[in-house]
DNA sequence: AAACCTTACAACCGCGTCCCT
DNA sequence: TAGGGACGCGGTTGTAAGGTT
């Protein structure tokens, strides 16, 4: 017996999503907050599956997001996580300050794998390298099983998750949710490029976005919240808002959206990775085993 | 200018996991 | 404890946009 389709496929809209679909999502995502996607077809009058608003809203319209313009010391970043996390792309995304794990993702597998795939070849001709600062050796997928891996992994976030609950009151625990800051830390080498907030041919969404992302919580704000429509900050914001969207003080939305984000906290301090990762880039000599020790 | 090719990324699909009854 | 529904994740595809010939 196979498994029945998520949705009916009668009268189910597939494809890109409109700029009037997108107002219809955020407006009740706005109203009731995410989850229960299951009503949400239902409620809104979406021809859309549930599971295509979910991951509408989480990978597009959901506050917070950057899209595009990936800097250095985020492709350094999520380069040395793939190597370490294999492609669990969500979990990488949660050390990723304000990606989702489909951007990751995808530009993994169109921008980070050529290049790296280019160091190797560059490296094997005793050329210089095309991916400055990284070596191809680091890169090595078929040292480890994948399984084998994973359990290393698990075996140090389990480490980690006691090693905070004994030193919790540790004042270096502390996730750096300003991006400025966790990018700074490394912009005298690698200046960060304007990021882009979202495609062009949605930009309506986002200046509707704007409206009640310009200003979040100044205490508590969730990861990423600051820079969340700064693209698109210009003033300019004279998208024709329905009635019943809220402005971001008296909505509801902010507040499900940071005990979410809080709940998808990553499990190491993302300064001490960063510190970790960075360091080891230059001292890699051939074994997960060593960097994880070197965490602790 | 048109045809073809390449790239980038939004979105879909299927499976695994979690949670509720 | 088992069954079923809902959600989350990762792999893959479709297609629009840009580049090249």
């Amino acid at each position: 017996m196979g498994r029945p389709p998520c949705c009916d496929k009668l009268g189910v809209k597939k494809g890109p999503w409109t700029p009037e679909e997108d107002i219809i999502l955020v407006s009740y995502i706005q109203q009731n907050g995410p989850g229960n996607w299951k009503s949400v077809p239902n409620n809104t009058g979406l021809s859309r599956c549930s599971k295509s608003c979910r991951l509408r809203w989480t990978n597009y319209l959901r506050p917070g997001i950057k899209r595009g313009g990936f800097t250095d010391h985020e492709e350094k970043l999520i380069i040395h996580l793939q190597a370490l996390l294999g492609n669990r792309w969500a979990a990488i995304a949660s050390y990723v300050p304000q990606r989702t794990d489909n951007d990751i993702k995808n530009y993994w597998n169109t921008h980070l794998k050529k290049k790296l795939r280019k160091t190797e070849e560059d490296e094997a001709e005793g050329g210089p390298s095309s991916f400055p600062g990284f070596s191809s050796n680091y890169h090595h997928p078929n040292s480890k099983g994948q399984w084998e891996r994973r359990l290393q992994t698990d075996i140090n976030m389990a480490k980690q998750a006691l090693h905070d609950a004994l030193y919790m009151d540790r004042p270096s625990f502390i996730y750096d949710s300003n991006p400025s800051c966790s990018s700074s830390s490394h912009s005298s080498t690698t200046p960060a490029r304007p990021a882009s907030t979202y495609a062009s041919s949605t930009e309506n969404i986002s200046r509707l976005l704007q409206n009640w992302t310009r200003k979040p919580p100044k205490n508590n704000s969730p990861p990423g919240a600051h820079q969340s429509t700064t693209a698109s900050s210009d003033g300019t914001a004279t998208a024709s808002v329905p009635n019943n969207i809220v402005s971001p003080e008296s909505s509801s939305l902010f507040q499900h959206w940071e005990s979410k984000q809080s709940a998808a906290e990553p499990l190491f301090p993302l300064s001490l990775l960063e510190t970790w990762l960075f360091d080891e880039s230059s001292s890699y000599v051939g074994g997960h085993d060593m960097n994880t020790a070197a965490i602790y």
